[in-house]
DNA sequence: CCTATTTTTGTGTACGTACACAAAAATACA
DNA sequence: TGTATTTTTGTGTACGTACACAAAAATAGG
């Protein structure tokens, strides 16, 4: 077993000081091109890896993190993301860091655009976005590219810009997911009854639109014929869902099997427990907890998990080992996809757990 | 945001030393019960959480841990575990440890007794156990008991052990899951062959065992009227497996489903596919490299995933939390049953970010 | 009451890194 | 060549904990 490579070891083989190699380490400047030289030579030999803990122990400075996000609601998908941000900051609590949390209205594109412009000329180290508007974002992102202030994505990427990284679930495929398992549970050439909402203002490929392409692609693969359906629903404006729903199930009474592909599927599953609507399968997104209430219940059938903690934590937490560790850092993240039934929903551990 | 407590401040809120405060938190002795009093009452008004990084790099003595498990091939399910085992001492790499693996044939109780009957009298700080024989381990883990060293199971617990915890998946409902998901793929009514390998010597409730359990109960919960088959399988002794299964598919050529509830699932499916039997549906356990390789040819449906890499992680890391800082410890530990597909598969992570 | 012994307590150092500051070397300029 | 200035380099300290060791207090024994 190697012993440990440390800076004055580093120090000793390039025959300088500890402060040299710091700066070199670092890119501090202030080094002669001899000795700047020297310590790379011995840096390509050994393996050293600076000590994570022992550095935050000895941080002085003090880093600032902007997020902005979609407004939390208490059970839903972006509240567990930002789970997953307090959990990072809880986990480097040695460190010192100021981070401030900046939500727009995920329905008004002019909320987003107000916040977006203020938050590009702010103070600050890095910044974690949650983007759901294409061109607001590429503005943002072109500003803090200039700017050269970093930035990673959550949820989704954003086309065209730069980010550090991004850390979101492939969402075609979690379409094509869904699809399976929805013709797993029905039989062949039967109707699916499919809800997606396209968010008014939204002129990107955002996630729902590559959800329902890998659900269509995969089903327009299979010999089966199956006829899929699409039911009205809106998540800005749910007073006429009701309504929609009961006209979609009065007409189609005999649909085997719905998905859903946001987050709304409790409703749904919901509408049909209390209108006497039985043996109609269920697959959903996320787990929101009247979404877990329902998989309990067996109102629905499988739920689809996209790490939403994971995802949090793991953005937190690279942008600030990148920040102050200086640490490598993976561009694409595709994050689990996870499936979730009455059965194993238990076992799930979302938070408790996993990290560090 | 309350300031972070030190052992410093404690020692100065209860009028004392430093080295006092580290001998109460310690339970090192030879310190009079009124400082004793002094601090614990301080510690129970604040919220001190040492931070274990710098107790890490503090740390002088070194610890001795054992592991024994069955042996470990590559590719298969103890591999995963060790490689959990592995990375956890990785991420406590500035701890002085001293690990020993010591393995055992699990298709030979002869040779677990013997290597048992070593570890037994071994010098160490601590065990883990991946148990297979129950009389065998119950033996080994009295010693333990008698001996005062904590142990932990991976895998499975141990009935009538006292372990410091346990990392296992509820055998009971990875059966019930793998029913459900086989009943959704195939017409009600129909034919399930199951492939359950009963090892030789070992009268426990073992693991395949509850699995059974877990599925026929699902089973007969079910309106419709399932028949389940036996497939016959040895996995000590595979010279006949050809001819059982041949013989058994001969006669049940109609049969659409099988359910595999140990990891050799690739054999049966890579046996169905040079047969050229198809439209056969497949659910299988674990993520053995053959596995993995069968899910994503399409030759098996769905696969269970009973995260492996995790269980030997948070085993390690509990029991040197457990030691070293003397972190309180949860006993029952149930992981996740994953479910994979050929869509999902991809994203699943097993090891390369999820901890530390 | 004094000394010897034991128990209790406090102090100091190491761990590996960041960074401030002082010291030394190199350079500029007269 | 000598002094001033800048660049480069080395040293020392802090961070929070574990633990060795020395110092102080308490107790025992005569």
């Amino acid at each position: 077993m190697p012993k440990k490579i440390r800076i004055k070891d580093i120090a000793r083989l390039a025959g300088v000081s500890a402060g040299t190699v710091d700066r070199v380490l670092h890119n501090r400047g202030n080094v002669s091109t001899k000795a700047r030289q020297a310590v790379e030579a011995v840096l390509e030999k050994v393996d050293y890896k600076p000590n994570i803990h022992v550095s935050a122990l000895s941080l002085k400075r003090t880093y600032k993190i902007v997020i902005t996000t979609p407004v939390v609601s208490p059970g839903e998908y972006w509240e567990s993301i930002h789970h997953g941000f307090r959990y990072a900051k809880e986990a480097y609590s040695n460190l010192k860091l100021t981070i401030e949390v900046l939500t727009y209205n995920q329905y008004d594109i002019f909320s987003c655009r107000e916040m977006f412009r203020q938050i590009a000329e702010m103070e600050m180290d890095a910044l974690i976005i949650g983007p759901t508007f294409h061109n607001e974002t590429y503005t943002l992102c072109e500003k803090m590219d200039e700017r050269n202030i970093p930035y990673i994505f959550v949820d989704s990427n954003n086309d065209g810009t730069h980010p550090l990284a991004f850390f979101s679930s492939d969402h075609y495929m979690c379409g094509t997911l869904m699809a399976k398992l929805i013709t797993s549970l029905i039989p062949v050439d039967s109707k699916i009854g499919i809800l997606h909402a396209v968010r008014v203002g939204n002129q990107s490929a955002n996630s729902t639109i590559l959800r329902k392409r890998g659900f269509m692609d995969y089903i327009s693969k299979q010999e089966a014929a199956y006829q899929v359906l699409r039911i009205p629903f809106s998540v800005e404006e749910p007073k006429n869902n009701e309504s929609y729903l009961s006209r979609f199930f009065s007409v189609h009474h005999d649909i085997p099997g719905v998905v859903v592909m946001n987050s709304r599927g409790n409703y749904v599953a919901n509408y049909l427990h209390s209108n006497q609507i039985h043996d109609v399968k269920m697959v959903c997104l996320d787990l929101t907890t009247p979404n877990v209430e329902a998989l309990k219940k067996g109102r629905i059938d499988f739920l689809i998990g996209q790490e939403p903690e994971y995802q949090g934590f793991r953005a937190m937490k690279t942008m600030l080992e990148h920040l102050i560790f200086n640490k490598p850092v993976k561009r694409e993240n595709y994050v689990q996809l996870d499936i979730l039934t009455r059965e194993n929903i238990g076992f799930y551990k979302r938070f408790n757990n996993i990290m560090l």
